[in-house]
DNA sequence: TCTGAAATCGTAATCAC
DNA sequence: GTGATTACGATTTCAGA
């Protein structure tokens, strides 16, 4: 699959934030039938620009009241201490996001937990377990402005 | 709806690693049959735990290769002063999420664009003509080692 | 690459148990 | 909760433009 046209793009953009969008309700809003429509977005699946269908959770009735985002800087900056880390870091189930940054620390987890006591064991048993921890520090959230899954996509409205 | 049970958080938890998975499937996991599956999702997603459905794009791919962290703070931290940046950040597109945090900086912004091109953009056009912005700092993602949109949720594997 | 019809498959709703 | 039936709607396939 070479490139997407508008349309693509468009499908792409309406399954991103409504993966439960009909066929016969986007073929409407693209001004087209069924039938490409479904093959599109086989083709979509398959080139791998959708990756896969996920449920949202909402995260207080699920349990998940508190999040907090912990940046670490490690004591050793070899490949093999940044690899060692990562790896280690996301098999913990607490940690919902890992990214190795610039700047003044080297990585940021994004942590989901029950509440303050479920921190400090994230905190003590589990991270401060891991090798080459230098200095952690932890930002808790305190409200949620903005929270998307969906990528900022460029749709060239003149198309249709 | 009051409370979940073990079936209804396994529910949960496969739905949104895979939404796609069937009715019949989910049921044959759980070694339950289609009809009370069938009852206990649309529970779920009438009393909101199922906040929505969404598809998952591959980023570089739809061209959204630069994620960048922007730390925020403010140099009023009146109450209104906090609601207007939260307000208008959110507003802008390529600012997917948006958190107000303890420590030492306001909110932290994640923002997905194309380029450093593009994040130039965002920060001289849009960011910056926010009221109020006292400094910001900007923390690129190197590599993403995990990147999870599914709670981790507490399933009690002794009561199968 | 599209349209439109036909066949297939999954889901939802209903029922007796 | 099971298991069967039904009806509906979505998806896939295919002929044809």
């Amino acid at each position: 699959m070479e490139g997407l046209d508008q349309i693509d793009t468009q499908i792409l953009d309406l399954l991103q934030h409504d993966a439960r969008v009909t066929t016969k309700e986007l073929a409407d809003k693209l001004g087209l039938t069924i039938t490409p429509v479904s093959v599109r977005i086989k083709k979509l699946e398959e080139a791998g620009y959708i990756k896969r269908y996920v449920a949202i959770l909402d995260r207080d009735k699920v349990g998940k009241a508190l999040i907090a985002f912990t940046s670490v800087q490690l004591r050793e900056h070899t490949q093999s201490a940044l690899k060692a880390f990562e790896q280690k870091s996301v098999k913990i189930k607490e940690v919902m996001e890992c990214y190795r940054l610039t700047g003044n620390f080297d990585f940021l987890l994004k942590i989901a937990i029950r509440d303050m006591r479920e921190y400090n064991d994230f905190l003590m048993n589990k991270l401060s377990t891991l090798p080459n921890i230098g200095s952690v520090q932890t930002y808790f959230v305190l409200s949620e402005g903005k929270s998307e899954t969906a990528y900022p996509l460029d749709i060239n409205l003149s198309a249709r």
